[in-house]
DNA sequence: CTCATTCTGGACAGAACAATCCATAATATG
DNA sequence: CATATTATGGATTGTTCTGTCCAGAATGAG
């Protein structure tokens, strides 16, 4: 052992986070990175490997916590519709959500479609472990009779993650809370049952 | 006059809104725009002025022909609700949806957000036209009781604007075309009238 | 205290990039 | 045919960017 970093590995990972949700990645530099992040170059360097890692680092934890944040909401004890409903309400109200901070999942998915494996990997991994809990809660709901027998809970949490997107888009373009709120009240219309045809053919 | 272009201007920017739509503005070079435009340097800056210019000129004209291709379907006569249902699912069908090709008005907002004065202008105002146009169609559907006497419109169109934005990035993350008009057809059901409460209080 | 080890910041190298310059080619007009 | 005008492409410039180097500072271990 020798000399201690003198700046908080944490703290600056935060930071970048934060600066890549704002910009992502190609207009983000590494100037832009070690200002916000109070942080020499070289010490960067050492930490961190180079911009691409970090990237890759940043969009790991910022969507784990992402999804973890998600899923606690949808795991929460008691009616299953109504936590699912819940989950897109307590998204809608997140204080991260604005036109200036932008979600940092959306924008790899964005920036760099399918063409990047590690953003590709990092990005599915996240989505199979929300899509696990959302099956398990969509498949109590309908055990509990609150959403149709012949509901098919696949499109649904396709319309679960789709509606997520969709708030967080509707955040980034300057939509207010209000406007938020509102869509996910909307949606969560369509999980309720209903005996007539709602679907067109 | 003297001599002609040799190169077709227009097809020039289709080519450049591919490109901008696949990689966005930051991590497209002048040398990617020469080479997919098929035009030499001079040229491109004789015509488009900077690679800002060529960009905001392929993003007015991007957005203005989606918003167009939608209020068409949006303005089909018959049923108003119809209509609306109608219009997620041509969407969801449209053949630039693939995970390769995203939306270049989406691609622009999560790279700019409100940053830039030029895009937030050109976003809004395709916004607009769009949102003149729903409201114009849903205010007929609720005269029609295809939608309940108390539903909120500009709730509505909210939800229907984040639909389109939600398949869009569905389409990006690389989901089949089965799930995009699942959640097309999903989405549906949050407009239909129904006499029981449905969302969550 | 000494020293090996690690951290730090400024300087630097090499590549990529946006944009301009310039010489040449092509063509409408007179 | 002559010429003024515009288009073209290769060379070039100046900037920005990523990543490395190096010399000096700080600190834990012996």
């Amino acid at each position: 052992m020798a000399r201690p970093k003198e700046f908080d590995q944490e703290k600056a990972l935060r930071k970048a986070i934060r600066l890549f949700c704002q910009q992502g990645f190609a207009a983000t530099s590494t100037d832009d990175l070690m200002r916000v992040m109070e942080v020499g170059r070289q010490s960067m360097y050492d930490t961190f490997s180079d911009k691409r890692a970090l990237f890759l680092k940043a969009l790991e934890v910022y969507v784990t916590e992402s999804v973890h944040s998600i899923n606690v909401e949808l795991e929460k004890p008691g009616s299953a519709l109504a936590s699912v409903q819940n989950a897109l309400m307590t998204f809608a109200q997140r204080k991260d959500l604005s036109s200036a901070e932008g979600c940092m999942g959306l924008n790899a998915i964005t920036e760099f479609g399918q063409r990047d494996g590690d953003v590709t990997r990092i990005s599915r991994n996240a989505a199979r472990v929300l899509r696990q809990t959302l099956m398990r809660v969509l498949t109590r709901a309908k055990k509990q009779r609150e959403i149709r027998s012949d509901a098919d809970l696949e499109s649904m949490a396709d319309f679960f993650e789709s509606t997520l997107a969709g708030i967080r888009m509707a955040a980034k373009a300057g939509q207010s809370r209000h406007a938020l709120r509102n869509i996910a009240a909307f949606a969560s219309r369509a999980y309720v049952a209903s005996d007539r045809r709602t679907t067109p053919e």
